[in-house]
DNA sequence: ATACAAATGTAGCGATCGCTACAAAATGAT
DNA sequence: ATCATTTTGTAGCGATCGCTACATTTGTAT
């Protein structure tokens, strides 16, 4: 009775990779089928819709993304915005959390055109990682703080979206130019 | 012989309008047809493949936006960074020009996954806003401008991301703070 | 009016899509 | 061993995909 499930996790995860390295762009019934190394047929009696698979592997990076991300940085060491934006860029463009941001600029841009199973989804992502922006800082006034993450979160997105065609030099000038600058006293 | 060149013109102008306000997920070749009223018998006869039609609709998108953009700023009116990321960000917000900056984070997405035809014009749409950034700032120290045209870049397509699911006041919040700091003597 | 080229409609090809019906096989309970 | 349930394979449905062959209409040059 719980072959199946196991079975179902199996695949979830080796869907969840396959997500992570080959984005949205192949993933009807078959392909996902084909990376989780299993029948089309077996994918619909494990989930019950293409949907439901997509929906619990992108759940699944979510929660994989949210994990990497606070063990990386340990919430209870508060940082001044500065300093977490420098760490969190550099976080977020390492080799193994980039493809996570990759995969979630993909989801927020489909969640955008209110495409199925995206929306709900895309809201995670956003909202986990702002909260784990803003539970990091040390700033004390709430508005004050909810600022600089809502300006850390854009700078990282943006990060993720423009390195695609801006060269890496200037991306390094314009983070320690932003560092710079939050550092500065207002 | 030009009347098929009027009536392909026609098309891609629709077709244009079509993709600012349905983005990349309703581009079947007989849903561009539709949008553009035309068979799709007609579409493919006025363009050769389907890849041609989506390219060349891109490619009025993108001349479309530099050009109210150029419209909207001056290109001989340098500005310092603070004031042109100010300008920058309610421009691209507006009500005119956010569609393009929708689309063109969808572009940049599948261009990100090798996915033609994107590539071409994803590149173009980056490379574009970075001269155009750059060309207004008054910095004169050539990296210092770099780094400050990519900074802007990177603020305004966050933005583009991230308004899709985090609150407009924390956003407004965000760009008066970086606009603040940018404006701080370093 | 005739002849030729351009423009367009109709119809359909093979491929892929998400999904399902049906039956065989494997497994477990008694 | 029997029987019921779970698991799996095979096969295919109807829809849509990009694209093309073929025939017909329309326009133009002489």
């Amino acid at each position: 009775m719980e072959k199946r499930i196991i079975q179902r996790e199996q695949a979830l995860e080796r869907i969840t990779e396959h997500l992570l390295a080959s984005g949205l762009s192949k993933t009807s019934l078959r392909q996902l089928a084909g990376a989780a190394d299993v029948s089309d047929r077996m994918l619909l009696y494990y989930f019950k819709k293409k949907d439901d698979v997509l929906t619990a592997a992108m759940q699944r990076v979510a929660f994989q993304l949210a994990s990497l991300l606070e063990a990386a940085l340990p919430a209870d060491e508060k940082l001044p915005a500065a300093e977490l934006l420098e760490r969190g860029a550099k976080l977020t463009r390492s080799d193994e959390i980039a493809p996570y941001m990759k995969l979630s600029m993909e989801i927020v841009a489909k969640a955008g055109r209110g495409e199925a199973p995206y929306g709900d989804i895309a809201g995670a992502f956003v909202d986990g990682f702002m909260v784990w922006v803003e539970a990091r800082l040390d700033t004390e006034d709430l508005n004050q703080r909810r600022a600089e993450a809502a300006l850390i979160l854009t700078l990282i997105d943006g990060l993720a979206v423009v390195s695609l065609g801006v060269e890496a030099a200037d991306l390094d000038a314009a983070i320690s130019l932003a560092v710079t600058k939050l550092k500065a006293a207002p």
